[in-house]
DNA sequence: CGGAGCTCCTGGGGGC
DNA sequence: TGCCCCCAGGAGCTCC
């Protein structure tokens, strides 16, 4: 389930294969993964086909390659994968589309639960930088220098929405998922179903700091995965379950006080909680 | 228009 | 042993 740690893993571990490289040829095994592209497949390939590759790029949980003034979005989705092959290898079954580089080597984006999705797409002014067109409506992520840590704070403490929903939401502050959604929630020591109007600011600002701090050790250890599905780019999966400390651990002993952790459905996802450190109140 | 809920998708795993 | 159903969730979409 990648999250900003996992992209951002994803991003760098891409970035010297694919830096200055051109794309010489593009094959799309399932139209589905370009849903989203105007044109369909044809306009996919034809966008991407023959366009240099500058420093990849990320916000949130989007990864980007800058071709010019466009880019190639990518979304992972629940399961996508990138990897770098030689074209003999062969392909995997989840393979969905295909980008063949001047060096010889291919970029494979695999995808066995087809959440995921790529475009070409224009970039758009941002400040003083650029993103693409569909990552203009997300929020800057807590690494971003220009992520507005107070502001984020006080909108929080203005609605009148859960805590976690709040961490969730890709337009107030991007990046984070349920699972470093639940881990910040217990390093902060909050209920996730905590409102926001019954938060101070300066706690909110103290949840961020938790969230941005636990994505900043996962991304120190390279990302983590859980279910085998997430792959670095080399093929290699990022494992690191055991630095959890309340995700996937109902019913095993909180790091802190040892109470149980406890697992319960919210918004229609699995929530897990320390019930004495984050009392609901 | 903000907020909440629905939907997409697939393979692994549990239950019978 | 085999089959069926449930489960995981990011984000776009729809509805209120």
């Amino acid at each position: 389930m990648p999250e900003l740690p996992e992209v951002e893993s994803v991003r760098v571990g891409l970035a010297p294969w694919v830096s200055d490289r051109h794309i010489d040829a593009v094959r799309v095994l399932a139209a589905r993964a370009v849903r989203d592209q105007i044109g369909g497949v044809e306009q996919f390939r034809a966008a991407a086909t023959g366009r240099r590759i500058a420093t990849p790029a990320r916000r949130g949980k989007f990864l980007w390659l800058p071709v010019g003034e466009d880019a190639v979005v990518i979304h992972l989705g629940m399961s996508g994968q990138l990897r770098i092959n030689e074209p003999a290898e062969p392909l995997h079954p989840h393979t969905r589309v295909v980008f063949r580089l001047d060096s010889g080597n291919e970029v494979r984006f695999l995808d066995q639960r087809q959440f995921g999705r790529l475009a070409v797409v224009p970039l758009v002014p941002d400040g003083a930088s650029r993103v693409p067109q569909p990552v203009a409506h997300i929020a800057r992520d807590p690494f971003e220098p220009g992520f507005d840590r107070l502001g984020v704070a006080r909108r929080m403490h203005a609605r009148r929405v859960a805590l976690k929903r709040q961490l969730l939401d890709q337009t107030l502050v991007s990046g984070i998922g349920n699972i470093y959604a639940d881990e910040a929630l217990w390093r902060a020591r909050l209920n996730g179903e905590r409102l926001g109007v019954d938060t101070p600011v300066r706690t909110a600002a103290r949840l961020l700091d938790a969230a941005r701090e636990v994505m900043a050790e996962a991304i120190d250890r390279g990302g983590t995965s859980f279910d085998g599905l997430y792959v670095h780019v080399n093929g290699s999966s990022g494992y690191f379950e055991r630095d959890l400390a309340v995700y996937g651990r109902q019913g095993r002993p909180c790091p802190r006080c040892g109470t149980p952790i406890v697992r319960e459905t919210f918004m229609n996802r699995s929530s897990h909680f320390c019930p004495v450190c984050q009392r609901k109140r």
